[in-house]
DNA sequence: CTGTTAGCGCCTTCAG
DNA sequence: CTGAAGGCGCTAACAG
């Protein structure tokens, strides 16, 4: 803070009033003359009294008007990738419609297991965890505020992720079911020769390339995770076995063209490759053109995420409600902050079961599943 | 805030030490034994206290640990503009770097002349204001809380902006310099014909449509005014005079088609259109298609901005550095925090010279401006 | 290493 | 419509 002059005592002392006044000049006009109000706000301008600390006010309200988000390890990355910068639309909407701002939480260069100290520091009402990798120092350090959390995508509820009695509340949407329907579609195609090639797994460094089942199992990005288990019942459901899985660390158009090149290496007969984002699936398909394999004549290709450059290259994909999820977000929380507002103390349990919102996905058919024809 | 179980002084007292040996068992490890320390935490895990409670932190310490962001009317919309998406990214990335959060402050849906209450309200260190209209009650709201702020593009720093002294930090660029390497592009291509397409110039409905230069001239919207002022002066050096000007109120696809039809009803001799946004340029490349002229054939077409989009179409344009802008904002930001901080009472006057940063643009020749030839 | 002493600036009963 | 009093929970000296 600057060079404030004065406080609400100095102005009352200045006008030969109390502070209380003083405060309702400011919070409740309607509890004084005007024209007292008037020339108490008279003398707080010629002070340079420009109105009430916030920060007293919010320590004594025991309300901080804010909500923090907690993103991705770098900030700015979040600004890259539109799934979270359409979250962020609309979480901002509903936020800004119950009069919240809206705090954004770097974590800093993830420096090992110590959660960012911006965390236990942040002056908010409540947090929002939007897909962070697994239940790391990062969410401990939320629950711990002991304030309302709703956890967006990721980690899952179930997964020992609450410290608490029934964990924090959950937005996302049921990966494992979403994605079905394209693997339906190449299954229903006629493919029984099917590759994976999706986004890490693990969010240490460890096990990118080529992963078992077993790895998929104990992975704890559990977005990725869910995608790739729905889309192996799928396959085992028509009686495909041994699928070809192939991740990368990074979601970006380089990874995803290796990671082609090395599923193809590994299993040259595959006639379909389902990706578990769009991403990934757009460098398949710019890896496919390289190489001189038509899609969808010889090689079908399916994404995940419903991203605009997919949809416009006529990806058969499944689109998720990025949006809807912030505004889903928002109004728990709205909801959640009211009643941590009002019942401090009444009627015995406090927390009843957090809201579990899984929000419906749509398939997108697209052009690039067609069946299978020998190569 | 929720259950906190104590205080600090009620831990204090649990464990039988003073309150400031609480506090430091949080804030000052080094200060107190280890075993000590152990106990310290231990009891207040037991408790349920996790740790000391950040707002009365603050309101001690002075510090909010953030800066507080003010962008649109609507917050969702600064999350569909790519031009502020990329400053959110720059600022995030340097305010990251010196550990302050970001809290994004809706301004709701623009109640006349009153400045919204979360302004004064919000828990910050210092504001960004970024590109917002003219100098009306937010910005007096966010200069009134007394703390560091920075202006971002608009309003312009010498338009009567500031209440104090030499007024707030100023960080943007030229626009009428900026923009004149486009209209000189068009000159020199040989165009004595020009019409000019831009965003609305007021930021009250008013004057939507076609516009005088007198109306340019009292534009409360600077960067536009700029623009437009900008290009002018390049054609009134080449005695070019009479230039139509035709606004839209909003800078999308379907305004941008409209205003180019009102411009060639207008004018159909022109030649050449120099557009002060991309989006509007787009929208005049799409109208010229849709009644046949062939760009750069028939029409020579400008933009500015430097979209994506409007690259990858090979538009003439000029490209400015949105992220840059944005770190540019957070440096200036910590640096005013760190001033503010320290010398509050010290040697005279504690303000000097706000900065001014204007940043360099680059002219992007693309291939839409040709010399003219008779329709 | 530990404790004592002073507030930071405000809001909210509760009486008048 | 106004005033008095009691904290909200914490930290920053400074002395032991």
């Amino acid at each position: 803070m600057a060079q404030r002059r004065g406080t609400l005592a100095s102005i009352a002392a200045e006008v030969g009033v109390s502070r209380t006044t003083v405060s309702n000049a400011y919070n409740h006009p309607d509890q004084l003359s005007p024209e007292l109000r008037e020339r108490i706000l008279a003398a707080a301008r010629a002070r340079g009294y420009t109105g009430p600390d916030p920060t007293a006010r919010s320590l004594r309200t025991r309300q901080a008007g804010a909500v923090g988000v907690i993103l991705t390890e770098h900030l700015a990355y979040a600004f890259e990738d539109q799934a979270s910068i359409d979250f962020l639309a609309g979480l901002s909407e509903s936020s800004a419609g119950a009069g919240n701002a809206l705090t954004l939480i770097p974590l800093g260069p993830s420096q090992g297991s110590e959660a960012s100290p911006l965390i236990a520091a942040a002056l908010v009402d409540a947090f929002v965890v939007y897909s962070v990798p697994h239940s790391g120092p990062h969410l401990d350090a939320v629950l711990a505020r002991g304030v309302p959390v709703v956890v967006c995508d990721q980690p899952y509820p179930a997964a020992g992720s609450g410290v608490g009695e029934s964990g924090p509340a959950y937005v996302g949407i049921d990966d494992a079911v979403a994605i079905a329907p394209a693997a339906r579609a190449l299954v229903e195609a006629g493919h029984r020769r099917i590759g994976i090639v999706g986004k890490r797994l693990f969010s240490d460094e460890s096990r990118e390339g080529t992963v078992t089942p077993e790895d998929v199992a104990e992975a704890d990005m559990h977005v990725q995770r869910g995608r790739i288990t729905g889309a192996l019942k799928v396959f085992a459901e028509a009686g495909i076995a041994d699928v070809p899985i192939v991740t990368r660390h990074f979601n970006d158009h380089a990874s995803a063209i290796d990671a082609a090149r090395e599923l193809f290496a590994l299993a040259p007969d595959v006639t379909a490759v389902l990706c578990t984002t769009d991403s990934m699936a757009l460098g398949v398909l710019d890896y496919c053109r390289s190489v001189g394999l038509d899609v969808p004549g010889d090689v079908s290709v399916t994404g995940f995420d419903g991203v605009e450059q997919a949809l416009g290259r006529g990806l058969t994909t499944v689109v998720q409600p990025n949006k809807r999820k912030g505004e889903a977000v928002g109004r728990v929380l709205t909801e959640l902050i009211g009643e941590a507002g009002e019942g401090s103390g009444s009627s015995g349990d406090s927390s009843r079961t957090a809201p579990r919102i899984i929000l419906p996905t749509e398939f997108s058919p697209g052009q690039t599943v067609a069946p299978p024809r020998a190569r």
